[in-house]
RNA sequence: GGGAUCUUAGCUCAGCUGGGAGAGCAUCUGCCUUACAAGCAGAGGGUCAUAGGUUCGAGCCCUAUAGGUCCCACCA
């Protein structure tokens, strides 16, 4: 079966029909099998909101990788993929939209509304999953999972009342992060806070007795009118005389008393702050400590209420001039200075919070973070890059307890329900509920819960909890988690106490986190920058494979990447090598059919390359072990560049050449370099799938006999270990002799100028009759590599005559007669700088082994060593010297 | 205020347990050598931020300093 391929790679013609084959031929499926070990990555859900950036590009090329990497070793490989309903996000979305259409959800109502929802889901909440697919995902599709399902809806339920009937979840009025325009309450990790440039008003109070003024400054002169005291140090004796005395509040003209509480910093400002419970979080908590009332004065859109008529309307940045404006008018303004400080936002839509007080439910934190910070202690999970566990602990160890309910309908509705008449409360499963006092028909609470919560439950969740499965069985706990490090507080922390809580078990044993991928100058690719790449632009490009690489390549874990079109490109310049070497190999194997060559008829470079990519192999797994994608990857890319295409290919061609000459050797070589190839294809199929499927099904095909089976896909074909029979030291010592060899020959005539084209006869020289047998036997390496035409190898130099250049190493001289292009001069000057170098590596070495300290505690193997070191240049110093001296 | 992290070639970054400084891109030189010019061969380029310390030996470990990035907390 012989097929043209093309001189380049493109990508284009076999990306989508690849991954269909994959698919359609349940590939990427993963069944409960007590034969097979299991392997499980679950998918960080991404939004149904979303579109796939670079950050989702990253995140899952690793865990295709791992998800590749353990099924080719024969795991039973589950990368279970999912959606997240996104509550705010999608609702935010969906509210747009019938906006357009002159509506609010109010018009709607909650049924309606949340029809709309769905409507939108089902159009545009599988593009991201199909884009996720253009990477080359091998999730397991059939068990796709969506944050709002029937399952993750059950779990979530359980949750919630195992919480609620164990005290770890309670509803109480809080002081809580509320957004005034996605209009529903915000965890603490849902805030963001950004430097603002702002300003301090100094203000004064007056005392009610008339004796004269307490001044204050504040950033927020509109929370003024909720103010419930005037608040000084204990300690401060600026203020002893006014602590229980009481102010009038300019404007309202309120009495107000002057409290004395360890909060107000003595140093800061005059030492003086004015208390508004009802709209600071410290202020709410002195407001409990000195029991002062809670002065609402924002509506939830953060308009003044309707008590201050004056005011009443005006959104929180208009009402702050026009009070500044009247505080003014009443004497009550001192100054105003400019002032940055940091504004928290939400996380969504970046309006600045409001703290406000209301009444929500909370997941009491301490008692849950204990465990969790224990099963990182006690390494049942651990962190990749492992410093990530100071974060965690930090975190965890001043948690505040979770503000779970959000004023929003689309997510999950809080299974809890109120009897309107006796004001009794009941938490369940049922989606119904009569009050168990007067029977009658219960109201439940139209809130909804944070989106994060159903997440935090997406490792066991998707594997059946809260039914016993077969599944979850065998699953779970997962294996490894792979997000970003800027989700470890949203997600994370909250996957593993819900773990340990509800399973038992922690749900990963592994965090492999990775930085961001920023633009060329390093900043955070941002929809307001304008400043991302597309990943799908880049798979158009260059393909999902060049995409890959260049994500993978040079990336250690944790640490953030810059993206650069150039860096694709090289990418891409690989993926074409490979292509290349393929089209070489099967272009030679053509109407040819291969026999397994015995020990003997494999060449010394045979053997070289074979041992080559077993230790390639070695080290491969135990990089990806270690979850060091970036080192495994570029390992594969020496290997398959430079040992492969640019030594062994190139020492073979000359016998691929020789079919009929010498059918023995061009079997050995021909064998060789299709083993080897389908080896590092397969060593480079977790990171590009969609090239080495494409060669690897085409080359196996060559060199067979008719009707000889092939398997179906690299993907499921076996992961190469390390084979003792494929360990050729002594084989792997001769080559290096002769690359050596190769490599010096070419530097002399670059340095001489000799053209390509100038064939020189080649006399190599050495003492040692091993070294001559590794040349002699070699010979065919010398032809392509370092532009031969005869060789002639021999025991003595006498006979070498002094228009010759050398080329000097270990062991062994080789001389090139170049006639005519021999320059005398530059000649001795080039073996001068080489006798240089060597004077120093010399005395380096004397330098170590005569220090006694040194061959006292060094490892003797490293003694060894520079033994070994020394006695080499010697070797070549000597006959640098002799060279030196027959020129003179 | 607390913490993390980074500082290595012109640029972007690797360098995992301490044992002679690497890659890609860029630059320079020579090659269209029957797989690949998206290529081949060769070259130049680094007191590994600074200062101490531990060690026979430090890019790597310790301490301090400077600069950058990020996270958390927060004084109204």
């Amino acid at each position: 079966m012989s097929k043209e391929l093309s001189k380049t790679y493109d990508p284009k013609d076999i990306e989508d029909r690849l991954y269909e084959k994959w698919e359609k031929n349940g590939y990427f499926h993963a069944e409960v099998d007590r034969s097979k070990k299991p392997f499980t990555i679950v998918m960080p859900p991404p939004n149904i909101t979303g579109q796939l950036h670079m950050g989702h590009a990253l995140d899952n090329t690793m865990q295709d990788i791992l998800t590749r990497y353990k099924r080719m070793q024969g795991y039973s490989a589950l990368w279970l993929p999912g959606t997240d309903h996104a509550s705010i996000a999608t609702e935010a979305k969906v509210v747009e939209k019938i906006k357009e259409e002159g509506l609010t959800k109010e018009d709607l109502g909650r049924e309606k509304f949340l029809d709309r929802v769905w409507e939108w889901k089902d159009e545009y909440g599988g593009r991201i999953v199909k884009q996720l697919r253009k990477l080359g995902s091998s999730a397991d599709w059939e068990r796709e999972r969506f944050t709002m399902d029937e399952g993750c809806n059950a779990a979530v339920k359980e949750v919630f009342v195992n919480l609620y009937n164990k005290g770890l979840i309670y509803r109480g009025e809080r002081i809580i992060n509320w957004c005034p325009h996605c209009l529903t309450s915000l965890s603490d990790a849902e805030v963001e806070y950004e430097d603002q440039a702002g300003h301090f008003w100094h203000l004064r109070y007056p005392l009610s007795d008339g004796s004269g003024y307490i001044e204050m400054a504040t950033t927020r002169p509109e929370t003024m009118l909720g103010d419930s005291a005037v608040a000084v140090n204990p300690k401060d004796e600026r203020y002893k005389d006014f602590v229980g005395k009481t102010v009038i509040l300019p404007i309202v003209h309120r009495e107000i008393p002057i409290i004395a509480d360890d909060y107000v910093e003595m140093e800061f400002g005059t030492g003086v702050v004015k208390i508004t419970p009802a709209h600071d979080p410290n202020d709410f908590e002195v407001g409990l400590r000195h029991n002062l009332p809670v002065i609402n004065v924002l509506t939830e859109d953060a308009k003044i209420v309707e008590d201050y008529p004056q005011f009443a309307g005006m959104d929180r940045y208009e009402a702050r001039e026009a009070i500044v404006k009247a505080l003014e008018a009443e004497g009550a303004l001192v100054k105003i200075e400019d002032y940055s400080h940091n504004v928290g936002t939400c996380y969504r839509c970046g309006t600045t919070v409001e703290p406000r007080v209301s009444k929500q439910w909370f997941v009491k934190m301490e008692e849950l973070a204990k465990p969790a910070i224990e099963a990182v202690k006690n390494k049942e999970t651990r962190f990749v890059p492992d410093h990530f566990d100071k974060t965690y602990y930090h975190w965890l160890e001043n948690i505040r307890d979770w503000c779970i309910s959000r004023q929003l309908w689309w997510g999950h509705r809080i299974p809890a329900f109120y009897c309107d008449d006796c004001g009794e409360l009941v938490v369940t499963k049922e989606n119904s509920c009569r009050c168990p006092k007067c029977q009658k028909e219960m109201r439940q609470d139209p809130d909804t819960l944070d989106t994060w919560f159903s997440s935090a439950l997406w490792p066991f969740s998707t594997l059946g909890w809260p039914e016993k499965t077969e599944d979850l069985d065998y699953f779970y706990p997962t294996d490894v988690l792979v997000t970003g490090y800027d989700i470890i507080f949203f997600w994370v922390i909250r996957m593993m106490f819900s773990g340990i809580e509800h399973t038992g078990k922690a749900p990963f044993h592994t965090v492999l986190i990775h930085g961001l991928v920023r633009d060329s100058l390093g900043r955070k690719m941002s929809k307001s920058l304008g400043n991302g790449i597309d990943p799908l632009e880049v798979i158009d490009k260059y393909g999902a494979d060049a995409l890959r690489l260049t994500l993978i390549t040079g990336n250690a874990p944790g640490n953030d990447m810059r993206f650069y079109w150039e860096r694709v490109e090289a990418s891409r310049n690989f993926a074409n090598k490979v292509w290349n070497a393929s089209r070489f190999i099967m272009m030679n194997l053509e109407d040819v059919v291969l026999t397994t060559p015995s020990d003997k008829e494999l060449h010394a470079a045979d053997k070289w390359i074979l041992s080559k990519v077993n230790t390639l192999a070695k080290d491969v797994t135990e990089n990806m072990d270690k979850y060091e994608l970036g080192i495994a990857v570029s390992k594969v890319y020496d290997f398959i560049w430079d040992e492969f295409c640019d030594w062994y290919i190139e020492i073979a061609k000359v016998r691929t050449y020789k079919k009929e000459e010498d059918p023995a050797s061009a079997n050995a070589a021909l064998w060789t370099l299709k083993t080897v190839l389908l080896n590092a294809l397969k060593l480079l199929h977790p990171f590009m799938p969609f090239i080495t499927e494409e060669i690897f099904c085409s080359l196996q095909t060559y060199g067979i006999a008719e009707g000889e089976k092939t398997e179906e896909t690299i993907m499921l074909s076996s992961w190469p270990e390390y084979k003792a029979q494929w360990s050729f030291e002594k084989e792997e010592a001769a080559i290096e002799h002769c690359k050596d060899l190769v490599k010096g020959i070419r530097n002399v005539r670059t340095e001489m100028d000799v053209p390509p084209s100038r064939k020189a006869k080649l006399f190599i020289v050495s003492e040692d009759a091993g070294l001559r047998e590794v040349f002699e036997e070699n010979k065919e390496v010398y032809v392509n590599l370092a532009f031969t035409s005869e060789i002639v190898v021999e025991s003595d130099k006498s006979g070498i005559g002094e228009d010759a250049v050398s080329v000097v190493i270990p062991g062994a001289v080789a001389y090139l007669p170049l006639e005519d292009l021999v320059d005398f001069e530059k000649e001795k000057e080039r073996l001068t700088k080489e006798k240089e170098k060597l004077t120093k590596e010399l005395a380096r070495s004397k330098g170590m082994l005569s220090n006694e300290k040194f061959l006292a505690n060094a490892k003797p193997e490293k003694v060894e060593e520079e033994k070994a070191k020394m006695a080499k240049y010697e070797q070549m110093m000597a006959e640098v010297e002799a060279r030196l001296a027959q020129m003179k």
